[in-house]
DNA sequence: AGCGTCTCTTGAACACGTTCAAAATCTGGG
DNA sequence: CCCAGATTTTGAACGTGTTCAAGAGACGCT
């Protein structure tokens, strides 16, 4: 049996869903959710610390979207280019729908402060699943590299991802097809790349980069303060 | 003479910056800046559109001290890889008073809407001069490079000027001594690879990277609708 | 001096996100 | 069935950024 209050909750986040897609995050009030779903502001506030955290719902519907799509979609392909493509395209695809408002969640997500932020606490279980997807993209293709970046591609790629991430919210074109361009161009050379990762004249770069991203993670913060906001 | 209104225009600012640094962009209300410069709420909204808007100033402060301390500092210079260091180190010495206060500058600089953003049309002009500071990098260094790289290099220092900026924002470690790192590390590697761009087997991919960034320059958004906000 | 026009200034009012003490409802034990 | 405690719900109130109609000055012109 579903308790009563996860059905208060689910309703709230679907209204404000329903809402936010209908007339945009900012058009859409506090006051108007509560009304829609028939309970109080502050029962909203009950469950959602706040007007932001309504929208991890989005994170979590469009990652999960992805992942499942994606997994899919390269399950019979071997080549690597193909699979990183497919997997970058079909999170545009995934994402499309929410160009619009979906900005606004980004926007928040750039705050280092913020738990939507992709480097925050909170997201490491959604980051480390963008991983993995990352990792069985590799795995299970014929890719041949330079055998110390391995263990190291599947974080880079996901970097790569959050660049291509950050070109899309900014993209104003119609369906976001310079996003496209972006991917149908940048796959190639990234592959290209990682290919000549074996090449004696490369093979220094590809290591400092590596020990670099290493080293730096190392240095990680040692949990911030956790002041209320950004201040 | 300088007109009186101009002078009302900076009283303002100036307050609000000064309070801006002393307890921080969120805990400091319109109602505080305008009681402290003695005048009206309203007033500081002739002049400025937002709250956002008043720390532009920042912004262009910030971006004017990078630009003339770092012409000097790399003045007698001509390796390559010592200008580049000097300018991104010279900009995370002007940055860092600001650090605790300017991420919430970025934060809003991340939303593709605000006049803050980097790749907004009132950026620009500083857009443009922090452009020509690595063209300057490049141009007085003994750097050999493909010369079809050549013209859009730049360009591409810049985003990767914006990429360490990006990392700063999110790093919360001593003196943000991480991003030191991060430029101390990349710079050598950046150097190198632009070096090797002559290799007659990274040609095709240099090559491809500034045809791709021409293009996607070329499809550039045509006038956003100018919606008040993002929605 | 008087008048009209433009610039500048005011502060009350608005809409919003958020808080919180109080009320309502539910739950399990006697 | 009743009561105490926990859980859930309420909505008025607060503080905020922002707007706007109205007023106050400044300036030129006759």
């Amino acid at each position: 049996m579903v308790a009563k209050s996860e059905e208060t909750r689910s309703l709230i986040v679907a209204t404000a869903l329903r809402l936010f897609a209908e007339n945009g995050y900012d058009r859409t009030t506090m006051r108007a959710i509560a009304a829609e779903a028939g309970v109080s502001v502050g029962n909203a506030y009950y469950y959602f610390a706040s007007k932001d955290q309504l929208i991890q719902g989005f994170y979590d519907e469009i990652a999960n979207a992805h992942l499942t799509t994606a997994r899919e979609s390269i399950a019979g392909e071997r080549d690597f280019s193909a699979r990183l493509r497919t997997v970058l395209l079909t999170w545009l695809d995934v994402a499309e729908p929410y160009h619009r408002f979906g900005k606004q969640l980004f926007v928040n997500a750039a705050d280092p402060d913020s738990p939507l932020s992709p480097f925050s606490e909170e997201s490491s279980p959604a980051r480390d699943a963008s991983v993995g997807l990352m990792r069985d993209v590799i795995a299970d293709s014929d890719v041949k590299l330079d055998p110390d970046l391995r263990d190291d591609l599947p974080d880079l790629l996901w970097l790569y991802q959050m660049g291509v991430v950050l070109f899309w919210v900014h993209d104003r074109s119609n369906g976001q097809k310079r996003s496209r361009i972006l991917v149908e161009r940048t796959v190639p050379l990234i592959a290209r790349l990682v290919g000549l990762s074996r090449l004696r004249v490369l093979r220094p770069v590809s290591r400092e980069i590596v020990s670099l991203i290493r080293d730096l993670s190392k240095l990680d913060d040692p949990a911030p303060p956790r002041v209320q906001s950004s201040e």
